[in-house]
DNA sequence: GTACAGATTGAG
DNA sequence: TCAATCTGTACT
């Protein structure tokens, strides 16, 4: 079986584990098939002190509820009405922490290694076929999306800026953006 | 009820 | 540079 993340492994403070997460393989399975990629760059959304978390000053609507839910599980969110945005969930219940998960690189996969069709959060979502019938699954127990360790060597992360959230004035100044340093699957557009 | 903006993307 | 396209939020 595989070294799938526990619990605990998302339960703690939401820029550790966007760190940590790093280099790790998302693997959903479906129908028989199964999809993998190495999440390679990621961003935090600490709510409710977060201006851009959708969370902020603790709202709670139908769309981010899933937020408040316990580390480990899947927040997804249709954004500007086309693309779908992948988060996992961090810290405890109650707490509206996540992780934004902005690229990935394909495992197994060639061809959308080279058409670049995972170096970004929509894109990734409509690669792997998630959508919201995914929302709200629970990373530590679903049988078919799930989160592995496989025990890559040490890996180099590099921390930046956010991206889109121009709106969130002095937050969209924090380093809460994680990638692997010279990762080619790392999203393209970045504010100077 | 209506109006509007958004954690993006791909085409022009 | 800009439109596509839908949901939540703040209005009337």
């Amino acid at each position: 079986m595989s070294n799938r993340l526990p619990r605990n492994f998302y339960t703690r403070a939401t820029l550790e584990v966007s760190k940590d997460i790093l280099g790790k393989y998302l693997v959903k399975k479906e129908r028989g098939k199964k999809i993998v990629g190495k999440i390679v760059e990621t961003e935090a959304y600490i709510g409710p002190r977060d201006k851009a978390s959708h969370a902020y000053n603790g709202k709670v609507t139908k769309r981010c509820k899933p937020v408040y839910l316990k580390g480990g599980h899947f927040y997804i969110y249709l954004c500007y009405g086309i693309h779908w945005q992948l988060n996992i969930t961090t810290a405890k219940k109650g707490e509206p922490e996540c992780i934004l998960i902005r690229a990935l690189e394909p495992i197994n996969d060639e061809k959308a290694r080279d058409s670049k069709k995972t170096n970004g959060p929509g894109k990734l979502c409509r690669w792997m076929g998630i959508d919201k019938r995914f929302n709200e699954e629970d990373l530590v127990y679903s049988k078919r999306v799930w989160v592995e360790d496989r025990k890559d060597k040490k890996i180099k992360v590099v921390s930046a800026k956010r991206i889109g959230i121009d709106y969130a004035q002095e937050w969209a100044e924090k380093p809460w953006r994680f990638y692997i340093k010279d990762n080619k699957f790392v999203s393209r557009k970045s504010k100077s």
